[in-house]
DNA sequence: GTCTATAGCTAGATAGAC
DNA sequence: GTCTATCTAGCTATAGAC
C-alpha cells in the first residue's frame, strides 16, 4: 500500500526501516495474542518487535489502538490466503481441502500454543474499539466453513451449523488448551471437526 | 470464615461494613469476568461495588490480586454447590441432573451475557497468578460431567470425552455469543450438550 | 526512520483522619 | 470500616536530536 513511498522516502534522506512491516506486525500480533489489548503494554510491544515506543508511534501514529487494528486487519488477509481459500478452493475434491484447512489452522495456532483474537481482543474495552473487526473476522472462519460444507453436499443449514460448531470446538479448545497446558485438547479438537465431514 | 471476628469488632467500635460480603465479590466479579485481570482497574472495581479503593484495601490487603484470588475461590464454592453437586446427585435420575444442571449453568452465564473466569482471567499475565485456581476450576467441572456421564452408563472414558466436549462448547460459545454479539449461540450449544446423553 | 528524554496522566497502593 | 489525600511507578503519548 505504502511500499512506493516508502522507498522512496528511503532513497530522499531518511534512515532504512529497521523492522519491515511483516516481521513488525508479527511481532505486534504475538503481543496482542497473548497478553490482550489491556494486557499489552507499549514497553512489551516495543521489546517484542526490537522498536523503541517513539519508533513504533512513527509506525503508527494512532498509537496502540492502531496497532491492534493493523494486527487485526493482517489476521483478515492471513485467514483469507490460508484458511478461506483453501477450504472454498473448489478445484480441489473436498476431503483434501478439508485436510489441507485443518493443516493451516493447526499452523495458525501453532499446535494450539498461540491463542486466538477473538479471545484476547474482545474484552470489553477492547470489543468495543474493535467490534466491527471482530465480528468479520468471525464470518470470515464461518463463511468459510460453510464453502466446505457446501462441497460436502450440506444444505446450506446444515453447512451453517456445522460451521458455527466448529468455530466454537476451536476457540473452546484454545480456552481449555492455555488454561491446562494441554495442547492435545486442541488437537483432539481438530480431529473432531474432520470428523464431522468424512461421516 | 471471619464472620464471628467481625461481628465482635463491630460492637467493639468498628463502623459497620457498607457492603456485605458477598455483594463485594458479586461485584468485583461482575467486573474481572468483563473487564479480565489487568482490564480490571482499581477504579471500575470501585465503582462497581461501591467502596473507596482504600476500603477495597482494608477488605483485602493484598490488593487486586487477593480480589481476583476471591472471586475465583468464591466461584469454586458457587460451581461445587449449583453446577458439580447437583449433576453429581444420585438421588436424581440421570436425565434430571442433566436438566437441572443445563438450567444451573444458563444461569451461571447468564444465558450467555456474562464471560467467563477461565477467558477473562487466563491471559498471560494473569494466568501466571492464578494458574493453579484456574486448573482446579476446570477441572472441577470436568469432574461434574464425568459423574453425569457415568450415571448414564458411559465408561469412564466416553465420560471424560464427552465432558472436555461440554467444556469446549461452553468456553466456545461464550466467545462467539460475546464477539457476535448473539446469546443464540450459547443456547443452542446448552441444547447440543444436552443432546449428547439424551441420545 | 530511529532514538533519548520527558511530558502528563492513571495505575496500584498507603497514611492517617474520622 | 470507610473515607480523603497522597505517593510512587508505570502507562500512553510527544518533542526534538540525529
Amino acid at each position: 500500500m505504502i511500499g512506493k513511498i516508502q522507498f522512496i522516502a528511503i532513497f530522499v534522506s531518511m534512515r532504512p526501516q529497521k523492522v519491515v512491516d511483516s516481521d513488525l506486525i508479527d511481532g505486534l500480533a504475538r503481543v496482542f495474542r497473548s497478553l490482550g489489548y489491556e494486557g499489552a503494554s507499549l514497553q512489551d510491544l516495543s521489546a517484542e518487535t526490537g522498536l523503541k515506543k517513539a519508533s513504533l508511534y512513527h509506525r503508527f501514529p494512532n498509537g496502540k489502538q492502531e496497532m491492534a487494528e493493523s494486527v487485526l486487519l493482517h489476521y483478515g488477509q492471513v485467514v483469507e490466503d490460508k484458511i478461506f481459500s483453501v477450504l472454498s478452493d473448489e478445484q480441489v475434491e473436498p476431503i483434501d481441502r478439508l485436510k489441507a484447512g485443518i493443516e493451516q489452522i493447526k499452523l495458525f495456532y501453532e499446535g494450539g500454543k498461540q491463542m486466538c483474537v477473538f479471545r484476547t481482543l474482545s474484552m470489553d474495552k477492547g470489543l468495543q474499539l474493535f467490534e466491527n473487526s471482530l465480528k468479520e473476522g468471525v464470518s470470515q472462519w464461518i463463511s468459510a466453513f460453510v464453502n466446505l460444507g457446501l462441497a460436502f453436499r450440506l444444505s446450506p443449514n446444515e453447512a451453517e451449523q456445522l460451521a458455527i460448531k466448529n468455530m466454537i470446538d476451536i476457540q473452546g479448545s484454545l480456552v481449555l488448551s492455555h488454561v491446562m497446558n494441554d495442547v492435545s485438547i486442541f488437537e483432539n479438537a481438530l480431529k473432531n471437526i474432520a470428523e464431522r465431514y468424512s461421516t
